[in-house]
RNA sequence: GGGCGAAUGGCGGAACUGGUAGACGCGCACGACUCAAAAUCGUGUUUCGCAAGAAGUGAGAGUUCGAUUCUCUCUUCGCCCA
């Protein structure tokens, strides 16, 4: 029997697909729209497996509704600004263009053997002018709206390679590529006002049905709402300070109040910007870093003022100010009032300067005389020691009744806080989208008028300049509107602004004059499904959020809240980890099995130690191309495998073992075809007809529920089980009529699996134009079924018996069986549980 | 420290709303074909036991006629936030 030629095979589907442009999607009114998006790719290269993975997912979906007569988007495209470039450029002395566009052609290529459903006509890169013109257009738009402004703020710096460096980009206090110790400087940087929208972003979490609740829950703690109270606390000293602003979630704690902390940042530091030895406290402290857990973990350390301040609640207790490392400026007012016994930062700063730790709140397990030691307290419990509040429930009773008395005696008021900031879009770098302003000689700002647009990125620039290279193109840089000199900004945005809309232009991407056509998208919008990896939960997806309501905002015709209808989002894909005797990684490509022992390739056959299996990176060496596979075993194959193993959701262990099992079964399918196509010709002289119309009927069912649900793992045991069936079957009597009918509809399930291999089943039935099979409810009725007979709970024995039976025929049976009737001979029956259809439970 | 989630054979994992635990695949064992190997096909494979049978879904309790599924306590692991 010849055996299937996959390559030759799949190669003739992807260009049939590719000549007919089969994807290729329209907006038509008389259909029902599917909108299926997956994160697109950072060229980078060349795909990977976690892309093979998100990609299938994707697709078997894309085909899967296509097939059930949805109208379906289904487009790809290239995340394609981005720092990798310019890196990879300046080490290969290359323009970042090139190397993209390179990048892409290889991945484009690539992502076409997988057989993916993907219209090519609506491609889009983010890096070419064609976008970022209209990205330059919103930006205009939205700083017309307000939500764009420019401040001061501190940002990691890398001394050396004059730039700013992401809070990810900085290890152990230095620059991830110079190795400098990074420095905090203010510089100023364009925001989103994305902290406008807090409330709105955090209420539509509750819109969305079809999200991952752990994403939810990521967003909503990101979004961080607390709900406190704003505290003026008066002040005595030498400074011409009359009073410091606290915002605070736990008032209902100042009796125990000790000390009040300012960030080095807040405005009182003016007075000491003579003070050397404040300006050297300050330098240390910017030696912590900013990052939220930098600073739970490094040591607090305080510079003491002689401000004094008053409690509010108790104007005879007097306590020092301090400025302090762990208050950042971004949070409340830039300073927090200080209760060491319910706060652990708190307390470490007091044990330190010697403050005092009073005990105000109690856990409910202990009594009044409780005391704060070792630890600070910040559970719930009940307040004590603090007079009128003494007795209220912390914190839910006392915050709210230490807020009403702040603000009857018009010292506090209510608050709500967010922890979400705003969105700081400047990078100072070249391959990025230039920001469309200017600034005169005195450093006023200026829009580039949007007949200039789009500004350009200038080509074959000195990579190798300190900095951003865009600073030192002074042709570039220096432009002339309306006759006056101004100054380009060399910023560039952010490349998370770029993901933020894309899904946008998916549905327009040739229009010209705008991001999107209004028609366009009140048809396609909102994506049906997203799918992709859950580290993108919080800032691709929540600046996706924003930019929805932003370009919405003050715009009647907008009526979209949010982007996404449904999220998926995948798991990694690992492999084992291999190391030699040097404890050097191994990559799976120089290892063969012998003996069932992993030994390295053409080396003595040295055996190799195998570690766990970890996610695929570049560093571990454990990652496997997924060219080669196809190459191998066959893109239906290489699809086939990356579902079956685990479900979608989570991590997947890939392995040689797996895909050559799912070659094997995409062979054995090829095979079972052929039989069953000699089988068709045969003579039947019986007819077994009823049980494959049955059986067939289950599996579509089975096939429906498990793509509807996204159990793709299961949905391919069942492909496993129904060919078991078929090679087992095959042999009955069926007509030729049933098993054609019946074998089509099987295939055409098939279909968004594995594509290539199904379509050329049918092609061979000539089925041009497969629809999705239904199937009938009233044929999964079992006329006889396996009765589960427990005594005392436990299974004894199952009874085939006819549907709908009666619980005391089934009893009358029990009786007469020979091995039950042990158990229940000479007992008493003190109960029996009959559920119909099902079981009998005898209770002796 | 807080939040969310998970734990089932040698391995990946099934089990619908509480009703036959271990589907399907991998691996392994034995057998067929072959001079031989690979490939392919067949049979078996939770543990203990020759068997009858017993035990068994991280540990311990609880609810129930019946718990992988529900409740509580604990352990370990993962992710996110600190």
């Amino acid at each position: 029997m010849d055996r299937y030629n996959f390559k030759e095979v799949e190669h003739r589907w992807q260009d049939f697909w590719d000549k007919n442009k089969s994807f290729a999607t329209k907006l038509d009114q008389n259909k029902k729209k599917f909108y299926c998006l997956e994160m697109f790719p950072y060229p980078s290269g060349k795909i990977h497996m976690g892309h093979v993975r998100n990609y299938t997912i994707g697709d078997v979906l894309s085909r899967y509704k296509a097939l059930k007569g949805f109208n379906v988007l289904h487009p790809m495209g290239w995340d394609s600004f981005g720092m990798p470039a310019e890196n990879a450029a300046r080490q290969n002395n290359l323009d970042p263009k090139e190397w993209t566009y390179k990048n892409i052609s290889t991945m484009k290529t690539q992502l076409k053997k997988l057989g993916l459903s993907i219209d090519w006509d609506r491609e889009i890169s983010t890096c070419s002018e064609e976008y970022y013109k209209h990205q330059q257009l919103f930006f205009l738009e939205l700083y017309n709206k307000g939500l764009v402004y420019r401040k001061e703020n501190y940002v990691n710096w890398d001394p050396v390679d004059q730039t700013v460096l992401a809070n990810e980009q900085v290890i152990d206090g230095k620059g991830w590529r110079s190795g400098a110790v990074v420095e905090r400087k203010k510089l100023n940087q364009w925001f989103f006002n994305i902290s406008k929208f807090s409330q709105e972003l955090l209420d539509g979490l509750e819109e969305l049905k079809d999200w991952p609740n752990k994403v939810k829950v990521m967003q909503k703690n990101w979004i961080g709402k607390s709900f406190g109270c704003e505290i003026a606390f008066q002040t005595e000293g030498s400074l011409p300070v009359k009073e410091i602003k606290c915002f605070t979630t736990r008032p209902d704690t100042l009796h125990g109040f000790s000390f009040i902390a300012l960030s080095v940042d807040h405005e009182i530091s003016n007075y000491f910007e003579n003070d050397k030895k404040f300006q050297e406290f300050k330098k240390e402290c910017s030696k912590t870093g900013t990052t939220e857990e930098a600073i739970a973990i490094g040591e607090k350390i305080g510079f003491k003022t002689d401000l004094l301040a008053i409690n509010p609640l108790n104007p005879s207790q007097k306590v020092p100010v301090f400025f302090a490392n762990f208050v950042l400026m971004d949070y409340g007012f830039g300073a927090v009032f200080g209760c060491p016994a319910h706060d652990q930062r708190d307390f470490d700063f007091a044990k330190k300067y010697n403050l005092e730790i009073k005990t105000v709140v109690r856990p409910f397990d202990q009594n009044d005389d409780f005391e704060v030691e070792e630890e600070a307290y910040s559970g719930p419990g009940v307040v004590i020691n603090s007079e009128d509040l003494n007795g209220f429930k912390a914190p839910e009773e006392s915050v709210l009744n230490t807020i009403n008395i702040l603000e009857k005696k018009k010292i506090g008021k209510k608050q709500i806080n967010f922890r979400l900031k705003d969105w700081g879009v400047s990078r100072q770098r070249y391959w990025g989208c230039p920001i469309p302003m200017a600034y005169d000689l005195d450093g006023n700002v200026k829009e580039i008028p949007k007949k200039d647009l789009p500004v350009k990125l200038p080509e074959n620039v000195n990579l190798n300049s300190k900095g951003n290279p865009l600073d030192s193109e002074n042709n570039w840089k220096n432009i002339t509107i309306d006759g006056k000199k101004y100054i380009r900004e060399t910023d560039t945005l952010d490349t998370f602004v770029c993901s933020s809309w894309y899904y946008l232009r998916f549905c327009s991407p040739k229009e010209t004059k705008y991001g999107f056509n209004q028609d366009d998208i009140d048809y396609w919008m909102p994506v049906d499904q997203y799918i992709g990896g859950v580290e993108h939960a919080i800032l691709h997806l929540l600046y996706s959020r924003f930019f929805m309501k932003a370009i919405g905002y003050q715009n009647k015709n907008f009526k979209f809240k949010e982007p996404f209808d449904g999220l998926f989002t995948q798991g990694m894909v690992c492999h084992e980890t291999y190391k030699d005797k040097n404890h050097n990684w191994i990559s799976p490509d120089e290892i063969e099995t012998i003996n069932g022992k992993k030994v390295l390739k053409n080396q003595h056959s040295e055996e190799v130690m195998v570690g766990a299996s970890e996610s695929m990176s570049k560093s571990k060496k454990n990652t496997v191309d997924p060219e080669k596979i196809i190459e191998i075993y066959g893109a239906d194959a290489a699809r086939l495998f990356i579902l079956s193993d685990s479900p979608p959701e989570k991590d997947v262990q890939w392995s040689d073992e797996g895909i050559a099992s799912s070659h094997k079964f995409i062979q054995k399918l090829w095979s079972l075809n052929k039989k069953i196509l000699d089988e068709i010709n045969k003579d039947h002289k019986e007819d077994k007809s009823d049980e494959l119309i049955k059986f067939t009927n289950k599996f579509i069912k089975k096939m429906t529920n498990n793509l509807d649900d996204f159990s793709y793992n299961i949905l391919i045991a069942n492909l496993h089980q129904m060919q078991n069936y078929f090679l087992k079957e095959l042999n009955k009597n069926y007509t030729q009529k049933t098993l054609k009918e019946n074998f089509i509809k099987i295939l055409i399930t098939m279909l968004p699996i594995v594509p290539h291999l199904a379509n050329e089943c049918l092609k061979i039935f000539n089925v041009d134009n497969p629809e999705w099979p239904d199937y009938d409810e009233k044929l999964l009725i079992e006329e006889q079924i396996n009765y589960v007979i427990q005594i005392n709970g436990k299974k004894r024995a199952l009874i085939l018996g006819k549907r709908d039976i009666l619980e005391n025929d089934l009893v009358d049976i029990i009786n007469k069986e020979e091995n039950l009737k042990k158990y229940l001979s000479g007992k008493q029956i003190k109960k029996k549980i009959f559920v119909p259809n099902k079981l009998i439970n005898i209770i002796i």
